[in-house]
DNA sequence: CTGAAAGCGCTTACAG
DNA sequence: CTGAAAGCGCTTACAG
């Protein structure tokens, strides 16, 4: 029933609940100027009629959009996932939603889906990827980078753990194993060159020579397979790898088995970004944490105070990362 | 520069033009009977303004939304990815954007996503996701559910891979290799069940025992791996195991290598999605493909159809999934 | 094509 | 608290 009936609007409720439009309003902002009586018949009326407020006419009345648009790389990439949930829980208390665009799935529509949110007037962006060239101008609406970016955009704050810090805390703890021939396989972007840097200071804070090995640009287990095999072979001595992320561990243990080296026995390796997949039995794997849910946690601390004061000065958050260690490190067999 | 200066709207776009209001509506939607000079002349201006139509405006006075509602368990779920590109592929051309509610994401804000989509006024739903009691109750706009589902909808559209014939194939496969002692492991929810059923009928047909292990309603790889472990020990004759899906045969992956036992020599394996992780070197497995992709653009055809003759009756879909070979499964040692 | 007008469903003061 | 009013930035007929 009431199945071809038009859509409540706030008039509906008003007169259901015999009160006025504006009262309605109040109740619907959680105006504390409303008596109970009042409000528990407006909620009702509301409940009775099914009504939802139009989000279109809130926003376009209420000048706000109340929604932070959030730029991803791919949805396939794990590590968006608690960023996202602590960017979320952080914002909800303000009454703030999150958009989230995925650029390679709307790679083929918009030119850029930094578009998309202007036109839906987003309060912030927050941007967990490299900025396009667009993003850079984006002017008007504070601007987070999340990450370690090889872009800066002007003005905006910025996000990230520690990554260098993070492989240098690897290193170490390799090295406290005893470990001396240890090699590193990496990729590029921000955070790889980063990763790439902590190796570099801890291995010469330590006096070892390094081994660095790079296919291509991506850091997939693909090339994670790829650059074990020519690191093994350009130094078999190798007895530890650090990887740039845990795909590329998770391709260094593929190369490792199908040259019948034992993981740790042989080789130790140890990945960074705790995915879910480090966790697994098969993998078990010694990582690095990015702590991404407080990071997301801090992105919307960042948002929030950028909203209350527009013309504060850019921040920067670092974040701690944290080894976590598990199977695949062990003291080398021939130190 | 301009810094201050408040969003154009399409006023100024139209005074900078030197053309009527009505006219920057036009060429904003296409409309053909607009002179190529006065069009040129407008989008000159809306480049020189930077302006961008307002959504929220748009959509309330043009009384839609243009823009489909998605609810999905869990960004982490890698199968979304492939049918969200493909249902978006498919809207794309008829101008419909896609808004996609993560379940877990929002379980501590919103009591049901749908809220948040009803108060957008998507134009239809899609349902990758076990229906809440208040999904089967939308009435209103349309609704399409994704995937072998517990719970129905009355009067939804629904579009699935063929979950009871990959298994069956899987089955079939395994057989043909010469295995006979095949064990099932799998969890609760629609999909299990079916590719549960497809085991049993493809047993069944080729005269075999079933030995089928649950440990919970998980299809994770920490079940699998319990599973298996528990297979084995059940039936240390065992060749070959049909996961659930590829988490699953991961978890099978690890307690084989627990177990002392080489996949494929002693042990088969064949998980199901094809996920990104059955491709890798480590894993190489064998693995049932459902087509995801495929998937997402016959819900995009669904959801044009219903709005186009919202009257219509509803439709199923069923897609023939596909098996893909790798490197987990071989002849059995003792068949 | 233009131009004036009404309306989408709300919010926001504001006088009572 | 109410009630009438203006306005958010568009779309949609409609007379010219």
């Amino acid at each position: 029933m009431a199945t071809e009936r038009r859509r409540a609007t706030i008039y509906d409720v008003a007169q259901a609940a015999g009160v006025s439009k504006s009262l309605v309003s109040l109740v619907l902002r959680d105006s504390p100027s409303v008596s109970a009586p009042r409000r528990a018949a407006v909620l009702a009326a509301i409940k009775e009629l099914d009504y939802r407020p139009s989000q279109a006419a809130t926003a376009l009345a209420g000048g706000t959009s109340q929604t932070v648009g959030v730029v991803i790389d791919d949805y396939t990439n794990a590590w968006f996932v608690e960023l996202l949930r602590g960017l979320q829980e952080g914002l909800a208390s303000a009454g703030l939603r999150i958009a989230v665009s995925d650029r390679t799935l709307n790679t083929h529509v918009e030119s850029d889906p930094l578009d998309g949110f202007l036109s839906t007037r987003v309060e912030a962006l927050v941007l967990a990827t490299e900025p396009t060239p667009a993003m850079r101008f984006s002017s008007q609406i504070p601007v987070i980078v999340v990450g370690n970016r090889a872009t800066q955009v002007p003005g905006a704050d910025v996000a990230s753990s520690d990554d260098r810090l993070g492989t240098r805390q690897a290193i170490e703890h390799l090295v406290s194993l005893g470990h001396r021939n240890i090699g590193h396989i990496g990729g590029g972007g921000g955070s790889s060159m980063l990763r790439l840097a902590g190796y570099q200071e801890a291995m010469k804070a330590a006096g070892l020579d390094e081994h660095v090995v790079s296919v291509s640009e991506l850091t997939t287990e693909d090339t994670g397979y790829r650059c074990t095999q020519r690191l093994l072979d350009e130094d078999p001595d190798t007895t530890a790898i650090l990887a740039a992320n845990d795909s590329m561990a998770m391709g260094a243990m593929a190369a490792a088995q199908a040259a019948g080296l034992s993981v740790p026995g042989d080789l130790s390796i140890i990945g960074y970004d705790n995915s879910p997949l480090s966790g697994t039995h098969l993998l078990h794997l010694t990582t690095v944490d990015s702590r991404n849910h407080d990071l997301g946690l801090h992105v919307a601390q960042q948002v929030l105070s950028r909203l209350a004061d527009p013309g504060r000065d850019a921040q920067r958050v670092l974040l701690e990362p944290l080894l976590i260690e598990r199977g695949t490190c062990a003291a080398p067999r021939r130190p």
